[in-house]
DNA sequence: AAAGTACGGGG
DNA sequence: GTGTACGTACTTT
């Protein structure tokens, strides 16, 4: 058997029978496959008498089993524990620790992914650069020429392939679930061809290609939910094997469509599509790619030690999860099968406390000049680094002094976290990549990209605290994560105010501060920060600044709706229209219209001067209404379905578009989205009242009144405040947005 | 008046 | 393979 050593990234592991098929890309461009004989290690607890029937179950199974007593820690207790780590064959793992769970023995580090159970083990990650050993087709040993958390690592020259349908984003269809199967492109180098002939033809065309061109991963436009699954069907009814996947033993691995909720909203994710030995990413059913395109894809899969494929698909809650298995891992920390820890009982004053979440101010109402913007950067991260909050820190038996404002928890002073641990070295990162897109160059952009990726990663982190199903969550630590954050506030705003200045509006982890002429911005941030005891950035300076109404009570401000203008030009808004999904793209080009014309005024320059231009866009845009120079595009409305379109309980203009489309016979799921236009908005027929663009035949119809009166809504939301209130009529509010003739005439 | 429904945020 | 916030605005019944 020759023998050999190879440098090359590590592409691709996937279990099979005799160990993990690990696909590398050599430095010199070679592509292989080689069987790295691994099997994976879960750990048994209990009395002597549960390992005793463990190891009379062990005995007597038909494959090998490796057994061995080590030393492992127990998160919570930090307790050392003596517990029975068994080997068996990767494909064997699943059924045994099922079968020893429905026996209620204590498992640890049982159900984690088999191929990010075998990154942990053997030190190594997706796209990883090493020295291999190989002896034949087996992968012997490695050294590892990368590290996670290296900023300049190398990726390997991929070879791409794109897979999309032409026609499929035709006429403001969303997606080809609501439209016609359409003629399959291919994308090379950069260049694009539409595949000839019936589906015979397209499918040779298209293995041909795969087996020539043999890409290192297809991307696609909708390939798992509707590109794939229909190539499948034609394949197997024109007998046309495709080759998807490099490993020629392996078809195409298939995953199941499925809703989820997360931020309080549903999610539809199309079933996914794995190859083997090639990765398929599909750029419309993946939140990274979307976000961060492969630069940050890649970071996560590396610093997660996720699998490519599966990092593109798996929310971030997932990602992070793996980073902290990963730790616990390396650390000798025992993994539970699940999460265990149950909240502890507190008395229901402290409850009351501990349940806020951020702290929130309420703006000062109305226009305001020369104002700064401060945030604390990564607040909450932050918190919990500094402050070393983890499930298992939070009211330790050893440091009741440590206390926690407000809440009545307490933080360990003694042992180092799990979840700072996990966290320090993503802040860092993200600054270092920060810095490193600051100081511009070729890869700015694509730094910028990966430290996305990063913030991400601290967003979910804070969530995942609090998550009930999270393996290392504990509704405690997420409390003291608040609290801290509160208290942080709470001094920035002592500190601005003890100097005199005004505090306009703080929210959770930004403070809007009234300047002075003269004010130093640089030591005045110095000066919160020190006393805060958190990062503090300058945002920016407002020009002007705008905190808008509660329509309900004209003269309370509502916390998350504001917008300004800093004094370089740039637009910062928040909350109103413009900033929603479901605000027809044609009243929110009118409001950035708006706005981009207020940020014009010079230093200092008089607003309502700037009236009578304010008034002429949104005449203009009033009169494209009446005269109909609008598109079906200008007026859709997006939105998003929390149901199934039959569960409506009313018959909105949204449901009844939903309830259009399914009639046509699309399969509408929990968070997919549908886009209408309002065609009569009280027709007396429910079924005209909207229209779903994909069904739209004929020309454009719309509700003009309907629609000029959210164009009223929406330019009073911009002027308000700076052109005179109208004269109430019948309602006496008067926020209400003006009748026509008395504001616009 | 009450209940149903959608949205944002982070950059 | 997983975050069912939480407050506001608007609509339907």
């Amino acid at each position: 058997m020759p023998r050999k050593t190879t440098e090359g990234w590590l592409f691709d592991a996937y279990p099979e029978p005799e160990g993990m098929r690990v696909w590398i890309i050599e430095r010199g461009g070679g592509r292989r496959s080689v069987l790295d004989c691994w099997r994976p290690a879960f750990h048994a607890g209990g009395d002597a008498r549960a390992l005793k029937r463990i190891s009379d179950i062990l005995a007597g199974l038909p494959y090998p089993v490796e057994t061995a007593w080590v030393d492992k820690k127990e998160l919570f207790s930090d307790a050392t524990l003596r517990v029975l780590e068994i080997r068996v064959p990767v494909l064997e793992r699943d059924r045994l620790v099922k079968r020893l769970v429905a026996m209620e023995f204590a498992l640890y580090d049982a159900d984690m992914h088999l191929v990010q159970a075998y990154h942990y083990d053997r030190g190594h990650f997706p796209l990883a650069l090493c020295r291999f050993r190989l002896d034949g087709g087996i992968l012997s040993s490695f050294e590892l020429l990368d590290d996670p958390w290296s900023v300049d690592y190398e990726i390997p020259s991929l070879r791409f392939l794109h897979l999309s349908l032409s026609g499929s984003d035709i006429a403001g269809r969303v997606d080809p679930n609501h439209a016609a199967f359409g003629r399959l492109s291919l994308t090379m180098d950069g260049r694009t061809s539409e595949l000839e002939g019936g589906a015979r033809d397209q499918l040779e065309t298209l293995a041909r290609r795969l087996r020539v061109f043999d890409p290192d991963v297809v991307t696609s436009d909708w390939g798992d939910s509707v590109l794939m699954p229909e190539l499948e069907r034609l394949s197997n009814e024109h007998r046309i094997p495709l080759g998807f996947s490099r490993d020629q033993g392996r078809g195409v691995e298939g995953k199941k469509d499925r809703s989820f909720f997360t931020y309080g909203r549903a999610v539809y994710q199309g079933g996914a599509r794995y190859f083997f030995g090639r990765w398929h990413l599909d750029g419309k059913n993946s939140f990274m790619l979307r976000e961060t395109d492969t630069d940050g894809l890649f970071e996560i899969a590396r610093i997660a030690k996720i699998p490519v494929q599966r990092a593109a698909r798996c929310t971030i809650g997932t990602s992070l999860s793996s980073m902290q298995m990963a730790w616990a891992s390396t650390h000798g920390v025992l993994i539970p099968m699940e999460k265990q820890q149950a909240e502890d009982f507190r008395p229901a004053t402290e409850l009351l406390a501990a349940d806020k979440g951020g702290l929130v101010y309420e703006p000062d109402v109305g226009w305001h000049r020369n104002v700064a913007e401060y945030d604390f950067t990564s607040m909450y991260p932050e918190m919990m680094v500094r402050r070393n909050i983890s499930p298992e820190t939070v009211n330790c038996p050893c440091c009741p002094e440590n206390a926690v404002p407000e809440v009545g928890h307490h933080l360990c002073t003694k042992r180092r976290g799990l979840v700072p641990s996990v966290l320090e070295p993503i802040l860092l990162k993200r600054a270092r990549y920060k810095a490193l897109a600051k100081a511009g160059g070729p890869d700015a952009a694509s730094y910028k990209r990966r430290a996305a990726a990063h913030k991400w990663c601290l967003v979910t982190c804070f969530g995942y605290l609090g998550f009930k199903n999270a393996r290392f969550g504990k509704i405690e630590a997420h409390e003291c994560v608040t609290a801290w954050g509160r208290e942080v506030l709470l001094r920035a705003k002592d500190s601005v105010e003890s100097r005199g200045y005004r505090l306009l509006h703080a929210l959770v982890d930004a403070i809007w501060i009234e300047l002075r002429p003269g004010a130093d911005l640089e030591e005045l941030r110095l000066l919160i920060e020190r006393e805060a005891e958190c990062p503090l950035a300058l945002e920016g300076v407002y020009e002007w600044i705008r905190y808008c109404p509660s329509k309900e009570d004209a003269l309370s401000g509502v916390p998350g709706r504001y917008f300004g203008a800093f004094t370089n030009g740039e637009l910062k808004i928040r909350g109103i229209a413009l900033r929603r999904r479901d605000t027809p793209s044609l009243l929110k080009a009118m409001q950035r219209e708006l706005l981009e014309r207020l940020a014009r005024v010079e230093p200092g320059g008089d607003l309502k001067a700037l009236v009578p231009a304010l008034l002429d866009i949104v005449s203009d845009y009033r009169l494209r209404l009446r005269e109909g120079r609008v598109t079906a595009e200008e007026l859709a409305i997006t939105f998003h379905l929390s149901r199934e379109p039959g569960e409506y309980v009313h018959d909105t203009v949204s449901s009844l578009a939903a309830k259009q489309l399914a009639a046509t016979g699309v399969t509408l799921h929990a968070g997919e989205t549908v886009r209408y236009v309002i065609t009569a908005a009280s027709d007396a027929v429910k079924e005209w009242r909207s229209k779903p663009l994909a069904l739209m035949e004929h020309g454009l119809e719309y509700d003009a009144k309907k629609y000029l009166e959210l164009l009223e809504r929406a330019a009073w939301e911009v002027l308000d405040g700076l052109v005179p209130p109208p004269a109430p009529k019948r309602r006496p509010q008067a926020v209400k947005p003006p009748e026509l003739p008395l504001l616009w005439s």
